[in-house]
DNA sequence: TTGACATATATGGAAAACCATATATATTAA
DNA sequence: TTAATATATATGGTTTTCCATATATGTCAA
């Protein structure tokens, strides 16, 4: 993992914000994402693809839903990057996840809240 | 200090080797990351006040040269960033600290190595 | 001192490269 | 067919780069 190309996929809004809400809830569908970040989904999944092919995320189909989660073989440093990033802001995430939490009809598990 | 714009920072190859050198190094003036990068003064001077800008760096004139140096008073995780990138990228930085080291007339101390 | 020149750094402006977005369309699964 | 997701394309906008030039400081000689 080259530093700059992991640190362009943090540089960019809808991609830092994806990476967080993976960070701190382990697994999310695009439909979930689309929804905490009140966005389009074609811009969610052309950001997704992207964080794919770097390979910071990974993705598993399940029935019609596709999961993203952060990809467990980044390097320790990188792992910590994102961790100590989304433990320390928050605010920055706050309304993502009000809007995560108030989304009906999510997909297989609640979790959450 | 919002983490999108502090990634953007860090997300080009040349700030993010002046970020690191200044990491590990604490204070650089413009000809010596110059001689690092190998790259034109101009360039180096932009990116670096894009960083000062920003508020990761600080810059202090002492005679004919400009010192800069990583702020101190970025918040606790923006340091532990770059830390963590700095202590685990060494390949990264390599021949930048080779470059470093071989040059001549360094101002005032002489460090490194 | 002054003037001429050298060195270090910063900045304006133009061109090129790159990136993000929206819309439309395709794919996949139920 | 419908719901969820992916991809292609066009477009607009930002970023990066380069070159030329400006500023700031230091040096040296008359």
């Amino acid at each position: 993992m080259e530093p700059v190309q992991f640190y362009k996929c943090l540089a960019d809004d809808t991609r830092l914000r994806c990476l967080m809400l993976l960070t701190d809830e382990g697994e999310l569908c695009v439909c979930e994402l689309t929804e905490a970040l009140q966005d389009i989904q074609p811009k969610i999944s052309r950001h997704l693809a992207q964080l794919r092919q770097c390979g910071l995320i990974l993705d598993r189909r399940e029935g019609k839903w596709v999961y993203y989660r952060i990809n467990p073989k980044l390097p320790q440093w990188a792992h910590c990057v994102l961790r100590e990033t989304a433990n320390n802001n928050a605010l920055f995430l706050k309304q993502n996840k009000a809007n995560l939490c108030k989304m009906g009809d999510r997909p297989e598990r609640e979790a959450c809240c």
